[in-house]
DNA sequence: CTATTCTATATATCA
DNA sequence: TATAGAATAG
């Protein structure tokens, strides 16, 4: 029954080998308790995190505000718990959102009791956890425990295969579309034969239901789950299975779970499972900093934790370390205005400090203008840029910010950009090495077949399917089987024959050299390295780079088949740098990290609170997102700035803005209004003056796009005309229209300059499009718009 | 089959 | 504006 144990996971375990001593460390641990009976990791704690550090039996709530010392109270928690002797190591479930928290655990416990903490085993992720139990009792759902993970990517790639072969359109009905249905009911822990049934008639004229079944029953076939299935399938392994259900909760004496409010009601099935035998769980959370409702999380997990765990303990951490007084007030003063929360004060005992200041800017980049100018007289007062950061609600406000720090020289960082495992590079790669070590993965071979090209397009692989499917086997064999036959012109089969021996060799090859070596090999004779190598665009470089990243991580990894389970988890960009660097992230990324000072732009209606999110989900999303204001104000630790633009570019079109009602949500004496800058010309938007034009040509998307253009693409002799006086800009506008409308000043034959590509002869006039050969880039077909004039 | 052009679309993110 | 995916031309 009991399938052999992860390979990754190589201690003996004091359950399965029952009345074991664990191999170190619990001597040492149960000597240290009875030795120190004053027990010195509780010292420095204040008495409500002590509370929550003794309080170990029985359901425990606790609410630990921002900077409140939540971190600490977790991990000297499970330290008391080992050296008090109530539980080894291994009886110990604690569950964290990412990896990097379940790393950062680890080591402050290890830092506390020492090695000991080394021996728990189920400290991590929902996901990785789930992981590890399903991987032992596989067969029970109907997969072997060598099962595959699939990422966002190969979900969607499935998905549509589904949805085709269910003869629905793929493009009134797009696999997006269902991807976000299944994942919600995943997340509310919800299998096919569960979902009620209004909603399974929510996608495809009542065919949602029939698309989840048939999706699941796909990835069995493939031997695969999702991310949620990770969760799920262990629900249903509980369900239908009781006496494994028992095994696990006698095994977990205690369990605790960080970022209780993030939870969804899948995770808290799973919780509640467990946790029914025992009871000993503690939830630490703080449902003012609940901001992933959009993914599922259910911010009602925490606001009912009394009423599911009756004779809860709760306790509440309203002691503030981080920020000064001005910061926190403003913070609870925005946060009072929610209803739905359980209620906390934080208070500190640090001075006042600076206000919060607002600034107002004429459009977004004067926004980022200002932002510059303050971080460059931050630095020149000697004030590390590791310590500021700038913080945005969706990441297209970064590029302009971004612009306006190169062209400063501000050194800076974007935190959370594509995830190192989510760039494309690195998953034809990985799709390259799980062919490799699984043949039967049909949706990694179809991501590489034809990449790099070679020749093996839709047309192939659509005859591959087709034998695929009929003869019920995985795209490999059937290829093996097509290349015999004369199904394919002679082209495409020579090259499909050379690629399934290619497979082949590189199977073998495993067998021999280490998974790195085997990796270089195999993207090398792939021609995949090449691939980049011939590629001269800008990031090409980088790509390779990260190729070479991912070779010298898998060498730490005892096979291939760890390290692919490892990188399906998790796979960070391990840009750990510690220099001198401005961070730049979404608020959303922000959650947990702190700064001496925040910039936080963009505080207008429509884009914080964002549209979108009010429109989705009313009150509820604006609560929401004034959490996330919350959580932004309380990132700072003694500056906090918000900036607010009149105009803003929403996808590529200028419009006039109205500041956030957040910023009328902070108490007038904690905030400060900073002095409107010098150059500030009041007097209406240029592109208000357009107005008189309404209803002619010039409305047309085409000739707003060429103003969006214009304004900031074309630099050079436009802005600098522009500089000073906006009011003037009505003239220019028009100059510039009559000069593209007219398509005056390029003849063919002239020589023109563009900003991206330099100089180059015009070969073509069509309308302002202008066919230009360039010097250095070629040629292009560009916007009369983008170019000047030569000579 | 591939390369180019066209067109539709736009939160946030973590396994 | 930027990008991805689809349509289309070669």
């Amino acid at each position: 029954m009991v399938p052999r144990m992860n390979q990754s996971d190589p201690r003996p375990d004091p359950q399965d080998s029952l009345a074991h001593e664990p191999a170190s460390g619990s001597l040492s641990a149960r000597a240290r308790a009875a030795v120190a009976p004053q027990s010195p990791y509780l010292n420095g704690l204040n008495p409500e995190q002590r509370a929550a550090v003794e309080a170990t039996e029985g359901p425990v709530l606790v609410l630990a505000g921002a900077g409140t010392g939540k971190t600490r109270v977790l991990t000297t928690r499970i330290a008391h718990l080992i050296a008090t002797g109530k539980a080894y190591p291994s009886q110990i479930l604690s569950v964290t959102f990412t990896n990097k928290a379940a790393r950062e655990m680890r080591e402050r416990i290890t830092a506390v009791i020492g090695p000991v903490a080394e021996g728990m085993q189920w400290l991590g992720t929902f996901h990785s956890i789930g992981t590890k139990i399903l991987r032992r009792h596989a067969e029970l759902v109907g997969l072997r425990s060598d099962f595959t993970i699939l990422g966002t990517d190969d979900q969607l790639r499935l998905m549509k295969q589904v949805i085709e072969a269910e003869g629905i359109d793929e493009k009134r009905w797009p696999a997006r579309q269902l991807a976000g249905h299944i994942d919600g009911w995943k997340n509310r822990g919800l299998g096919p034969d569960q979902v009620p049934a209004g909603e399974a008639g929510a996608f495809a004229n009542g065919k949602g239901g029939r698309l989840y079944r048939a999706y699941q029953e796909r990835l069995k076939v493939l031997n695969a789950v999702d991310f949620g299935d990770l969760l799920l399938e262990c629900l249903r392994l509980w369900r239908e299975h009781p006496d494994i259900l028992e095994q696990y909760q006698n095994r977990f004496r205690y369990m605790l779970v960080d970022e209780y409010q993030d939870t969804n009601v899948a995770q808290y099935l799973w919780l509640r499972l467990l946790a029914q035998a025992r009871k000993n769980l503690c939830c630490v959370g703080d449902d003012d900093q609940s901001i992933y409702g959009w993914r599922g999380a259910e911010v009602d997990n925490i606001l009912r934790f009394e009423h599911d765990f009756p004779g809860a303990t709760v306790i509440r951490l309203e002691r503030n370390y981080r920020s000064t007084g001005h910061i926190l007030s403003a913070a609870s003063g925005l946060i009072a205005k929610n209803q739905g929360r359980l209620g906390k004060t934080l208070r500190t005992e640090d001075e006042p400090g600076e206000k919060v200041t607002i600034t107002g800017a004429w459009d977004s980049e004067e926004e980022a203008r200002l932002i510059g100018e303050e971080i460059e007289a931050l630095h020149a007062k000697k004030h590390s840029l590791s310590e500021i950061a700038i913080l945005v609600r969706i990441s297209a406000q970064m590029r302009e910010i971004e612009d306006r720090l190169v062209t400063l020289g501000v050194p800076y960082r974007v935190i959370g950009g594509p995830r190192f495992y989510e760039r494309a590079e690195i998953r034809d790669a990985l799709a390259y090495l799980r062919v490799v070590n699984q043949p039967a993965d049909d949706l990694a071979f179809e991501r590489i077949v034809n990449t790099p090209k070679r020749g093996l397009g839709d047309a192939t692989i659509q005859v591959l399917h087709n034998h695929a499917r009929a003869a019920r086997v995985p795209l490999m064999e059937a290829a093996r089987f097509i290349v015999e036959t004369d199904e394919l012109k002679p082209k495409p089969r020579a090259t499909l024959r050379d690629l399934l021996i290619s497979f082949g060799r590189w199977a073998k090859l495993s067998e021999t050299l280490s998974q790195s070596e085997v990796a270089q090999t195999v993207l090398e004779e792939s021609g995949y390295t090449d691939m980049w190598q011939k590629d001269k665009s800008a990031d090409a470089a980088g790509r390779l780079e990260n190729l070479k990243e991912l070779v010298r991580s898998m060498e730490e990894f005892p096979d291939l088949q760890s390290f692919l389970e490892h990188v399906s988890l998790v796979m960070e960009a391990n840009e750990s740098d510690t220099a001198e660097r401005v961070s730049l992230m979404t608020l959303h990324a922000a959650k947990g990290l702190e700064f001496d000072t925040v910039f936080l732009p963009g505080w207008e209606e429509g884009l914080f609170p964002n549209q979108r999110a009010l429109d989705e989900s009313g009150r509820a999303g604006l609560e929401e997102e004034r959490r996330l204001a919350h959580v932004g104000l309380t990132r700072a630790r003694r500056r906090a700035k918000i900036y607010f633009a009149s105009n803003r570019r929403i996808h590529g079109l200028w419009n006039s803005t109205v500041p956030s009602r957040f910023i009328d949500d902070l108490p007038e004496s904690n905030v400060e209004i900073a002095e409107a800058p010098a150059n500030f010309s009041y007097g209406g938007s240029r592109f208000d003056r357009m107005q008189p034009f309404s209803g002619s040509s010039y409305q047309t998307p085409g000739w707003q796009r060429a103003q969006a253009h214009r304004a900031t693409a074309d630099d050079g002799g436009y802005s600098a005309r522009r500089s000073g006086d906006r009011r003037g800009s009505m003239l220019i506008e028009g100059e510039l229209v009559a000069k593209s409308t007219g398509g005056s000043g390029f003849k063919l034959g002239g020589r023109v300059l563009h900003t991206k590509f330099g100089p180059g002869t015009i070969e073509a006039v069509d309308g302002n499009k202008l066919t230009v050969e360039f010097d250095k880039a070629g040629r292009k077909m560009v916007l009369d718009s983008f170019v000047e004039a030569l000579g």
